[in-house]
DNA sequence: AAAAATTGTAAGGTAAACCTAACACAATGT
DNA sequence: ACATTGTGTTAGGTTTACCTTACAATTTTT
């Protein structure tokens, strides 16, 4: 009822903003797989998404995010992003450990925390001298 | 069975390292005041840990760690810590904010991640200067 | 010592996410 | 067209963590 979505739901709205972003055609049973859970727990939350107006779905067709699925799925997928980036440009973290934090960690960071990593990716990136006496210093 | 605890045990045996480190003596009461639940959720926390035997506790008697209990609660909170340093002197996030972030965010952060902000943390407190470049820079 | 307050536990319930098994329905291949 | 494969749903279970209510046991206060 509230509109606070699980990680759960976010989870799964997530990956269906990145499908269908793609032009995938997306079904319940590709998510099960790509989510790694069974049809029916897919089948599940698919009905919750719907009865929370994020998602419209019917059987055997793919999934369709609604106006408002959308601007939610991007909200968590903004985070996602932020998060990955600043692990992989300023903590030299690799790409896949990135990703993997970043979908736990995407539920519960502040807005603000997420600026000022979103700033400081920025800064970073543009002034790679430093990061490099970072690395120097930090390898002693 | 396993030895991995969930995040809401991890929050049990880290408020019990910090109080009994802090020389209170804790008992279940206090712990459902300090964590916002049911003196009920606490007592049957306090026996899962109990059988996994990282506590020890009598009934209407303080609560102490074991040994094994002291090293799970010792690396849970170097997390909560590591994590509260960096988001403070890094991200110059307030004290409150960084706190609560780090409470949720250290269940599921990886080492290497930590590592690394462990890291930066230093580096950035020996060289301020850099800290305030980037304060200007970011304040445009 | 008796009354009052605090503490702990047991019973029974809710909610979220997951599972398997079984079955219905749809799409595809030959 | 019919069999096979794939997809979706239902029913019934599990686990984790929480809750309230009610009661039991222990302290503390008077």
């Amino acid at each position: 009822m509230a509109n606070t979505l699980s990680s759960g739901l976010e989870d799964y709205i997530e990956t269906i903003y990145l499908s269908t972003k793609n032009g995938e055609m997306l079904k319940g049973a590709d998510l099960a797989r790509k989510l790694g859970v069974s049809r029916a727990s897919v089948s599940e939350a698919l009905s919750k998404l719907v009865s929370k107006k994020l998602i419209k779905y019917n059987s055997y067709e793919a999934i369709t995010l609604t106006k408002a699925g959308d601007e939610e799925a991007q909200k968590v997928y903004e985070k996602h992003y932020v998060l990955k980036e600043f692990f992989e440009k300023v903590l030299d973290v690799d790409s896949s450990e990135a990703s993997e934090n970043a979908c736990k960690i995407e539920h519960f960071v502040s807005k603000n925390i997420l600026c000022s990593m979103q700033k400081f990716t920025k800064f970073f990136v543009k002034h790679k001298k430093i990061l490099e006496a970072y690395i120097e210093e930090s390898e002693k």
